[in-house]
DNA sequence: AACTTGTTTCGACGTCTATCGATACAGCCG
DNA sequence: CGGCTGTATCGATAGACGTCGAAACAAGTT
């Protein structure tokens, strides 16, 4: 590998991302996992779903829960919640009767801190 | 325009979003236009781009620095701009005989923001 | 065991998206 | 002016995605 380090470098997480994408240009690799999280978030109801989840009292939700604010099929948020979670994004255990979903937070933060701008930005306005 | 700078303006919640989704559910409208975002950052190739424009010298670049990297036609390298373009995350102009693009840092700031874990986790007491 | 309620999987359908080659448009230069 | 280079648009096509109803699966209740 050569790199050696006389900057902090980072090596930031395991694999993939983590600092301002504005910083450096990104691998494709790392593109490639970012975006199926981002894909993730790209439809309306898994945005809600995941802030309904999120904000729910205990941080969890099971997903009798999750059905009523919407006016799509039952199936289609199992489908929807499927995708968060495939995408890494939220958690879920069976518990008894009920499925509990909660957000996984490092998924959250990593993709937040990609978003991040660093100094003042990266280009000021004219 | 009584718009004068002093600040940089943001009024960012004006009509959507950007609190933390952790904090409250989303409402549709928000949701709707956030996924439109987010849709935009789910190819890895808008991905690479972004991060090529907005980590580039002068924190814009030409077309035609953007081409190279990847494996794609012209044409397609040009419609993914205008995706990102008209998800209102990058701005372009032409001069002379380029096109340059440039990053809308409020853009990702209010995505970043969205994201962001509030406190320690998602678990807040009542 | 049979019934009931909560959740996921399956198969199908229509729409949206990424990609291409061809072509049109915009500025520069000789 | 005519040609050249850089960029955007067009039309077509293959594959992905969101949605549904039906059916399967899981766990609790009677």
């Amino acid at each position: 590998m050569s790199k050696q380090a006389g900057l902090p470098v980072l090596e930031q997480d395991e694999a993939v991302c983590c600092a301002p994408m504005v910083r450096e240009p990104l691998g494709e690799e790392a593109a490639a996992e970012l975006s199926r999280m981002f894909k993730a978030l790209s439809d309306p109801i898994r945005l809600r779903l995941l802030s309904l989840i999120a904000s729910h009292e205990g941080g969890e939700a099971c997903v009798c829960d999750l059905i009523g604010p919407f006016d799509v099929s039952q199936p289609t948020i199992s489908h929807h919640l499927k995708v968060l979670r495939e995408a890494g994004l939220v958690g879920s255990e069976r518990r008894g009767t009920w499925v509990y979903y909660w957000v996984l937070p490092e998924a959250l933060a990593k993709l937040s801190a990609l978003l991040e701008i660093p100094a003042v930005s990266a280009k000021a306005p004219a």
